[in-house]
DNA sequence: GTACGATACGGACCAGTGGTCCGCTTCGGT
DNA sequence: ACCGAAGCGGACCACTGGTCCGTATCGTAC
């Protein structure tokens, strides 16, 4: 075992940690306005334990999504239909959108945090690489569809954490809506046959 | 005229700062490390200068973003077809993205700048505002497509600074391929006939 | 050309951030 | 009960965007 077990008090305090850099994240508006001091303080900890625990705010901002993400992966890595992986990818596409929008939208103050962290592009986390390719390899096998690797960008991309509170919060449009509109638009997508030609020609 | 003419020092420096800040940001990887020092610095004035210019870091990104986008405003407002108003939205939308693409693959790093800049989301803004109308009114004319609303934000999302850097830097992209993906999503969204029903039967 | 008020300059300064450091505390095996 | 290792926590640091105000410059009236 090359892996130490974590002592009682440590674990203790990152539990602690989470919890509370959870709860401040729902609250608030804007993520930018939680500090680390802040999140150290309501947890009851030092700043330094909280840096010790998870490197920076960006690996607390992932642990804490990681942590929420849980069930949703358990569900879609070995869950049963629709979601899991013994579905047929006409089906299965849209529902994963389905529930990443959900899930989103139950947790838009933790994405938007995670997806605005630090410097880096969100483009460039294992997290979105591994979205991506799970939906690229499903709209590959689906007959008939070109660019299989821009289109699941294309749709990972409307339910961005930004863009979905935007809709949710400055444009009130309401849950069932914004399903209903992101089904469309996964169906347009999946149903249209690849256009022959580029021009508007027909 | 409640308008005063700025003083010719202002003027000057004002177009300086926007200079430097332009080279600076398109030399840098990550716009995140130009600090506004280093603007001041580059342009040969004092901070305070730039402050009372632009009034903050994004005023200044706006600013030179609006300096940039101006030519393609103008050819939106009141140029020729395909671009111009004079065009029939089934030629004019795939055109216009394209020519969205176009500037923000050229433009990228002052592009995702604009989009990170400060906490508030860029889907808060009025540029954004902007092109969302006029693209959700021009899908709005073409019959048969609903949800011009979302239609237009899933667009313009596929069009996202970050997005495009990452496919043109990390992906490897060639130009040509991107905007060849983009207009195929393009048209796939307008020629498809509005689904019935929202599951995945025929 | 000169005098003078308005305007703009610029860098020292400030508040607040993420992140580090290290003397002190706590844990847990013996 | 002991003791080394692991963990703690808040003073501290580097650095940022943004402010302030004494000083320099501009443009105008004469």
């Amino acid at each position: 075992m090359t892996e130490r077990q974590p002592r009682k008090d440590a674990a203790r305090n990152r539990a602690a940690a989470l919890a509370a850099a959870d709860t401040l994240f729902t609250r608030c508006r804007s993520p930018e306005e939680i500090t680390m001091a802040d999140i150290a303080a309501a947890a009851g900890v030092g700043k330094g334990t909280l840096f010790r625990a998870f490197g920076d705010r960006t690996g607390l901002i992932r642990a804490l999504y990681a942590t929420r993400l849980e069930p949703l992966r358990q569900a879609i890595e070995q869950g049963p239909p629709p979601l899991g992986p013994h579905t047929p990818p006409l089906q299965r596409v849209p529902a994963l959108l389905d529930a990443l929008l959900t899930f989103k939208l139950d947790n838009r103050h933790l994405a938007t945090a995670l997806e605005s962290a630090g410097a880096d592009s969100p483009y460039r986390t294992d997290h979105y690489a591994h979205w991506h390719a799970l939906l690229r390899d499903l709209l590959e096998q689906i007959p008939g569809l070109a660019d299989a690797g821009f289109t699941a960008h294309a749709l990972l991309a409307a339910t961005r954490a930004d863009l979905v509170g935007h809709l949710a919060d400055d444009a009130r449009t309401p849950r069932e809506t914004m399903r209903r509109q992101l089904a469309d638009l996964t169906t347009r997508l999946l149903d249209a046959p690849a256009p022959r030609s580029p021009a508007a020609g027909d």
